[in-house]
DNA sequence: TTGTATGCGTTATCAT
DNA sequence: ATGATAACGCATACAA
């Protein structure tokens, strides 16, 4: 019988008592854990068995001492409060977790010098590899070369293994989208950085197809720039992408203030689908960017780095989800 | 002149290399490293000058080796993608991390076992100290009687060491709200849990003293149930409770589709103050529970508690942030 | 004040 | 197939 989960003995048994029982080496007990070891497979089984009735386990640390490794990932994003961001360390740490690893956090609050202390941060802590989310230090990161190193839509072009969203196939969809309810007159509202211009770069090269030129606001991802960005529209535009939800929010917002509605005279088109999407009046459409699932091909990437095989890097298509404020049809009920 | 920062050597200098050349022994390097060690003045600032140099810095592999400790601290969370938790983990963080220690994190998706697997996972990698939020398993998860574990808002009323939100005082808070905004006919939609429970006994008891009875609905935090309880309550209800803010969206939306204005008929108050409530039509008055405040408090307790001092429970008192859904005045710019 | 030596829990090398 | 033993990088008891 196991002793009741919440008393942990002090000192638990170690490899040397397990030896010691099972009559070998700690060599062996040691061969016994690692599966690539030769040992005789009822020595093997002998072993395990006392060590489980014993409830030993290898200890992490003397591991890590001896092989420079531990069963640690790095992760450096920008703030884990912002649920994008939580959404990829979810998508992470899922995908770890079942190989027995586990995450070490650091977070930079986009700041590039703050990335890179936390780099060497975990460097000196033996991660396995890591995983950078919206690197600003991009290729100034320090690295080792025996280190698995991903990074999930970092600033800089050229920095390698990557995962990310194609940002351009997103900004085309919005497009698409747009014109498809009738847009004549479409506006972009956009932010710094080479994701929010590789979304405008897609939207107005489809546009232009279209013949329609494009009005340009610019933002900064929060939601009082989108009001700000929402006012300032020309007039006449009927048709907004807005290269994030919470912009988005703001534009709506505005619109409403104008007294324009949504979709009915003007369509709009949001990008993340984030959480709020679905909540605001009317529900938004967004571009979606699948946060979770750039954590586990982030994951997954880095695991392959580890076990030592290349693996390409990772652009993931996104799609379009569709709700109301890019639907025209008579508004929802109005309260 | 420093390497380039993208140009880690693969072998930094150990301990062994900083002796040599400083002509010490390495057990003065070590305690040059260590503030509680007696060493000369002089020979301390020659061996980290050396140090500097040469790029030295004592390994934490080593160092937990010998101590059974590590810089980190262990964090056991439901969900890192929810925002309210991602908030929490951002307070932990932002408070360790200017004493060099980093988060090793492991999420248990709200499930007992999980969290017991979680707890025993960290401590085998000798975590200094641990914190659980939402604690299913509560006492009966593992522990070192060695190691800080610190519970937010643990399910379970008896463990120590805890951090949390008063949640009656949070339902009272919102019973007052919606009173000064003339409710009449108030009602209450919930969620499982204890945190629930407390909320909607600080707001009836409230309620009760001022001769006001509660309709009840059930809800368990999704907007759905939100929608869905919204639509079941009593059509002479002029204000509402909602214990989480993703809840109250559905009820908004429910209101809306009824034809009831808010908050010109109906007053609603949220509770979290997430993200979300100021994006929502009307813009959600809510409760907040200062979820980073309460990440900073656990680990400044944990911290304390690592360094062998006592330090009291923490009850953080919430405060009500008004927006436009509980007040009575017209209602905001109809679309 | 400083050096020597031991041990922390492993894995890896080299025997056997 | 297995055992003895040397690292791994550090902290510390003890000796000097």
């Amino acid at each position: 019988m196991s002793p009741p989960p919440h008393e942990v003995p002090a000192r638990t048994a170690g490899i040397r008592e397990v030896a010691r029982q099972a009559g070998v080496s700690i060599a062996t007990v040691s061969r016994a854990f690692n599966p690539g070891s030769t040992v005789q497979q009822e020595t093997r089984e002998r072993v395990l068995e006392l060590a489980r009735t014993l409830s030993y386990q290898p200890s992490p640390l003397g591991r890590n001492l001896v092989c420079g490794r531990s069963d640690l990932l790095g992760v450096i994003l920008p703030n884990s409060g912002f649920p994008l961001y939580g959404a990829v360390l979810q998508g992470i740490e899922d995908t770890i977790q079942a190989g027995g690893m586990s995450v070490l956090l650091v977070s930079s609050r986009d700041d590039p010098t703050v990335e890179v202390r936390a780099a060497t941060h975990l460097l000196r802590h033996a991660v396995d590899g890591s995983i950078v989310v919206n690197s600003r230090a991009g290729v100034n990161l320090p690295r080792h070369r025996d280190r698995a190193w991903v990074h999930v839509a970092p600033e800089d072009p050229a920095v390698p293994h990557r995962v990310e969203l194609d940002n351009v196939r997103g900004g085309a969809l919005a497009a698409a989208e747009l014109l498809a309810g009738g847009a004549r007159r479409p506006a972009f509202v956009g932010a710094p950085g080479r994701e929010a211009a590789e979304r405008q770069r897609g939207f107005t090269d489809v546009m232009a197809r279209a013949g329609r030129s494009v009005a340009l606001a610019p933002g900064n991802y929060t939601e009082e720039s989108g009001l700000r960005a929402g006012m300032a529209l020309p007039a006449d535009v009927d048709a907004v992408f807005v290269a994030g939800d919470l912009m988005a929010a703001g534009v709506l917002r505005a619109l409403h203030q104008a007294g324009r509605r949504v979709p009915s005279e003007v369509t709009v088109v949001g990008f993340d689908d984030s959480l709020i999407a679905p909540l605001l009046y009317p529900r938004l459409s967004s571009v979606r960017q699948p946060a979770y699932d750039l954590g586990v091909a982030a994951a997954r990437m880095a695991l392959a780095l580890i076990t030592g095989e290349p693996g390409p890097d990772v652009l993931i298509t996104p799609d379009l989800v569709r709700r109301e404020s890019s639907v025209r049809v008579p508004p929802p009920r109005p309260p």
